[in-house]
DNA sequence: AACTGAGACAACCGCGTACAA
DNA sequence: GTTGTACGCGGTTGTCTCAGT
């Protein structure tokens, strides 16, 4: 197609021509105008510089453009021999094991994209270059790790190795991802300072002292999965908060209007149900996985830096190299964009695959309320261990500094146009994230707020896809089916009394103040119940 | 059928470096 | 040592195709 178009170039004659372009790379001093032609080439030009080049052999480039009449710079011109026209070039897709010389190429030299090329006869370093950036970033929206971890650990031992011999060098180079991202970072954060308020849902840069940390804890895996992160992520941030969506604000004509729930609810959520920030635990990169939207009114003024401000945009690293921390039992889940992206670019990541795997994930709403009822009995039995032990989860009381900042980071991610705000709370809490299929136990925690009138009933649970699809929840607000199903799976995964007034807030006429959410990170799904709000 | 977003690919641009005058 | 030229490299942008909506 391209080359038809090209073909139809050579017979128009070229609109591309630039006027009064010198060749950037001298002109031999000749100080005439030369009129380079820009664009693609055609087969015409092509046959002139093999031709050419057959003739006087590579090299002397600007001499094509003298001898050879072709009105295309040096530059240009080894370019394009380079990439296209020259013997022994491979075309077509990478093959497997090229794909995987490539990635562990990447690990150990970074963008050399020359020095790759010349471990792959017959590619150039256009071609893997192209390869790799288009890798990189089908991987990052999936929230995949840049390299996988058996290409990770040999790559990153031959990385120490090459930083004790290549001194400066090499040494630089292993950071060298990690430091893009967080220059790119900082470049959309000054951007984002031109534009205050425009956009208020930009990380705050990270602190450098949990760079620091990071830094020490890639120290092994370095090399790993830092995806780069260029300007467009300001959309891919957007996006990646459409897993944690809340249902309970699915359809404003569902229980509050939204914007009735960010001004009126979130500050109470984020004062009620203090949760002490995952980094006061460990590492960040756990608790990115399960941030989303904010309750908070979008007035993203008072924000202040906050060292977890990194979660969304940076990377997700390479789990088994980072330390948990006590956040969790399970790797955490990669940082996903969407649940689409999910679904579209299934994840190797074991606890995934167990998901995926599973028979109860087909998304029928039969499933849901088989797994719902499956599931009540040992929801019995794990509230009965809470209720014994604590109906708070110990640590997650937040003073009110840490509240502060919980909050700010909310508002961090606000977005002041998408509905979905009320699992926020819900995705602060790392472990409801784990529990992943009926074979595991799930998670039922209850959450005492400030207030004794409030609790957050909390279920994890691995939430058939229906559930999670908007068009389905815009059914639901109907008095339909859909709703009759869901008070059903309600009732059996909440109780009756929970499910009640989960059907008084569909059809409107509840009188209580409640914000039910559904959450998910990944196919770990979860639902809440805020109730006293 | 029109629109949109993502992917693949090609080419350009700016910068750094080597080298000769 | 300085300057100009040629070249190579990496980043970025533009174009086209295709699939999904």
């Amino acid at each position: 197609m391209r080359r038809m178009k090209n073909e139809i170039e050579d017979e128009m004659l070229p609109n591309n021509m630039t006027e009064s372009q010198l060749n950037d790379e001298g002109n031999g001093g000749s100080g005439s105008i030369v009129v380079l032609k820009k664009g693609p080439w055609t087969s015409a030009e092509d046959a002139i510089l093999v031709d050419y080049v057959k003739k006087h052999g590579e090299g002397n480039w600007n001499a094509v453009q003298k001898h050879a009449g072709l009105s295309r710079c040096g530059k240009s011109c080894r370019l394009r021999w380079a990439n296209h026209l020259r013997p022994n070039l491979k075309k077509g897709a990478f093959t497997a094991q090229e794909e995987r010389l490539i990635t562990e190429l990447h690990a150990k030299m970074g963008n050399k994209w020359a020095r790759m090329s010349a471990h792959l006869p017959g590619r150039t370093d256009n071609e893997i270059k192209n390869y790799w950036n288009t890798r990189a970033k089908r991987r990052q929206r999936a929230g995949l790790p840049l390299y996988s971890p058996e290409v990770c650990s040999p790559a990153v031992q031959e990385s120490h190795q090459s930083q004790s011999t290549d001194g400066v060098n090499g040494g630089n180079k292993v950071h060298h991802d990690l430091l893009n991202s967080y220059e790119i970072h900082d470049a959309i954060i000054d951007s984002v300072k031109d534009n205050q308020g425009i956009s208020p849902y930009v990380p705050e840069p990270p602190d450098i002292s949990d760079y620091n940390n990071m830094l020490k804890g890639l120290d092994s895996s370095q090399y790993c999965n830092f995806t780069s992160s260029t300007s467009p992520n300001h959309k891919r941030l957007r996006e990646s908060t459409m897993p944690f969506f809340g249902s309970s604000c699915m359809s404003t004509n569902l229980f509050y209007p939204f914007d009735h729930i960010r001004a009126n609810t979130s500050d109470k959520i984020a004062q009620s149900f203090g949760m002490q920030s995952p980094l006061d635990h460990g590492p960040s990169l756990h608790s990115s996985m399960c941030y989303s939207h904010s309750l908070s009114n979008g007035n993203s003024s008072t924000s202040k830096p906050t060292s977890e401000a990194v979660k969304l945009e940076l990377p997700s690293l390479q789990y088994p190299e980072i330390d948990l921390g006590s956040w969790g039992t399970s790797p955490p889940l990669p940082l996903l964009d969407s649940v689409d992206d999910f679904i579209k670019y299934p994840t190797p990541i074991s606890t995934m695959e167990s998901d995926c795997s599973s028979p109860q994930n087909n998304g029928l709403l039969d499933a849901l309320v088989y797994q719902a009822k499956t599931m009540s009995s040992s929801k019995k039995h794990y509230s009965d261990e809470i209720s014994n032990s604590s109906t708070a989860i110990p640590g997650h009381r937040a003073d009110s500094s840490t509240l502060n900042m919980y909050e700010t980071e909310l508002e961090d991610y606000a977005d002041p146009v998408s509905p979905f705000g009320a699992t926020s709370i819900l995705n602060e809490c790392p472990v409801i994230a784990n529990a992943n299929s009926l074979d595991e136990t799930p998670l039922d925690q209850t959450f005492n707020g400030n207030s004794e009138n409030q609790t957050m009933s909390v279920l994890n649970i691995t939430w058939p896809d229906i559930l999670l699809d908007e068009d389905w929840l815009q059914q639901d607000s109907g008095n339909g089916k859909n709703q009759t199903i869901t008070t059903d799976a309600m009732s059996t995964l909440f109780g009756d009394d929970l499910a009640t007034d989960y059907k008084h807030m569909t059809d409107g006429t509840s009188k209580s103040s409640q914000v039910w959410g559904f959450g998910s990170c990944a196919r770990n799904h979860s639902a809440f119940c805020l109730s006293g709000v």
